[in-house]
DNA sequence: CAGGATCCAAAAAGATACTG
DNA sequence: CAGTATCTTTTTGGATCCTG
């Protein structure tokens, strides 16, 4: 893997690491993803309200960027007022768990990652 | 888990999630830390080579901050020219398998996630 | 060689007002 | 209700020059 891997830390296009970095190195991609799993099928004004710190510009742009990568399911009911539910969709599914990982390590370690942090000089 | 953990959305200090994005969602740290990873020990100007696009500055940048966080080793050797050499620590080894195991979905998932955005349109 | 300091450009995010 | 449009602020990253 060492011979083959090295190649991708030069290029920008085809660097893995940056292609997931890129899709979810954001503010609100991964509180989306992981609410939605907790919850099941949120409307547009639930999920504003749980994530309360977030604008709903960003919470507009970071849906929709979900929507076009298939990660989640956006289902608009002809009605008035207008209703729209988000669910994730299978492909987000699969992604849950790695995230999850994530987080779990995450809370492990975060205590002393800020210990560390603190008593970091110079 | 869903009750108790639908609280830390909300809020911005304590969330788990967002503590992990604000420490890996920048541009180049899980970059360094794979390539630590896969190479052992490198130098400053090695790591600079190897990931071509990163400016001297973010390098450094990234470089300080992770070993601020316990992930990475930094050893200087009293010469001059001065030697500086960076590996993981062990809390930055354990962090490995998870992202690779992102980085092993998104691998597998990107080709199909750049098609449902390329033909996403409204 | 391994960076620090400074200045500048670009991108991401937020506030606010408005609409079908 | 579920957004869009516009503007401003903040954050991030990069270029360049400098130093022990």
């Amino acid at each position: 893997m060492s011979e083959k891997s090295l190649n991708f830390f030069g290029d920008a296009e085809n660097c893995p690491v940056r292609n997931v970095m890129d899709r979810f190195g954001d503010k609100w991609s991964t509180l989306v993803l992981l609410l939605l799993e907790d919850q099941g099928v949120m409307r547009f004004n639930e999920l504003h309200k749980t994530i309360k710190s977030v604008s709903q510009k960003m919470l507009s742009v970071t849906l929709k960027s979900l929507e076009a990568d298939g990660l989640i399911l956006r289902k608009q009911y002809p009605e008035i007022p207008p209703r729209v539910e988000y669910r994730l969709s299978e492909r987000g599914q699969s992604l849950i768990p790695h995230i999850q990982s994530l987080v779990a390590w995450a809370n492990q370690h975060m205590p002393e990652i800020k210990k560390s942090r603190a008593s970091y000089s110079s």
